[in-house]
DNA sequence: CCAGACGTTGTT
DNA sequence: GTCTGG
DNA sequence: CCAGACGTTGTT
DNA sequence: GTCTGG
């Protein structure tokens, strides 16, 4: 699965990784919890490429209440196809979200250890999600989006059995831009990454309180030692 | 017909 | 909005 | 995802 | 245990 991410960008270096026409102006963050606004990258239709914050959590349009969102910032890549709450948005509202990392956690003996994840070089990665248009009674919008999940890789599978789609380079324009009556051709774009797209190492607990940001938070800890009693 | 769900993960 | 269950 | 609350009345 | 907030 993935519930945290990181987005820090060099000026320029969201434009030329994602073709988009302007920089936009993002702060870094370390870690990006559901619910908070993250970057996306879309393209309407007859429209320029762009990158907006959504809020991370999709809020289907018929919702009643947009608290919903907070369960929904994954989409199964399995089922999104079919899922009321995500088909149309996969038919039609289709987005990229661009991330410098994210944190899985590995449960162990009650615990719970953080493990970042990145790009082999630091370059950002394309992680293939849906966004949605919801309306408050006021007439308000909120945009929000959802990050699609496909089972492990080898390298993922010693942390966790899900993680975050990581589209290709060369996909982004296809996961942008197909038609309505051909996403089944999408398909072969819903699979775990290989293994040699990520790199990864233990980070510090701090970054479980999702009001912690700072670089800090992506540096290597020391792994635990396997677990074991300590009788002494 | 109306009522109620609509989701993922992890744990048992 | 649309589907499932009763 | 994890952390933290989980309640009401009345007073500031 | 379950829900809300970040």
């Amino acid at each position: 699965m993935c519930g945290r991410i990181t987005l820090k960008v060099v000026p320029g270096e969201l434009a030329a990784s994602f073709g988009l026409p302007v920089e936009p102006p993002l702060e870094p963050r370390y870690n990006i919890a559901p619910t908070e606004p993250v970057a996306a990258v879309r393209e309407p239709a007859g429209e320029l490429r762009r990158c907006d914050l959504l809020s991370w959590g999709l809020v289907p349009p018929w919702s009643r209440d947009p608290r919903i969102g907070a369960k929904m910032f994954n989409a199964r890549s399995e089922t999104v196809a079919e899922k009321p709450a995500f088909r149309e948005a996969f038919a039609h509202r289709r987005c990229i979200v661009p991330v410098s990392g994210f944190y899985e956690w590995r449960r162990r003996g009650g615990r719970s250890e953080p493990h970042y994840f990145a790009a082999p070089g630091d370059g950002l990665l394309g992680l293939a999600g849906l966004w949605e248009r919801w309306e408050y009674p006021g007439g308000d919008v909120l945009e929000s989006c959802s990050v699609l999940t496909a089972p492990a890789n080898r390298l993922m599978r010693r942390i966790h059995h899900r993680m975050p789609v990581i589209l290709p380079e060369g996909s982004y324009e296809r996961w942008l831009t197909t038609a309505a009556d051909e996403v089944d051709r999408l398909t072969d774009l819903l699979v775990p990454a290989p293994d040699d797209a990520l790199r990864t190492w233990p980070v510090s607990p701090a970054v479980n309180d999702a009001r912690a940001d700072g670089p800090e938070l992506v540096e290597p800890v020391h792994d635990d030692p396997p677990d074991q009693l300590n009788l002494f």
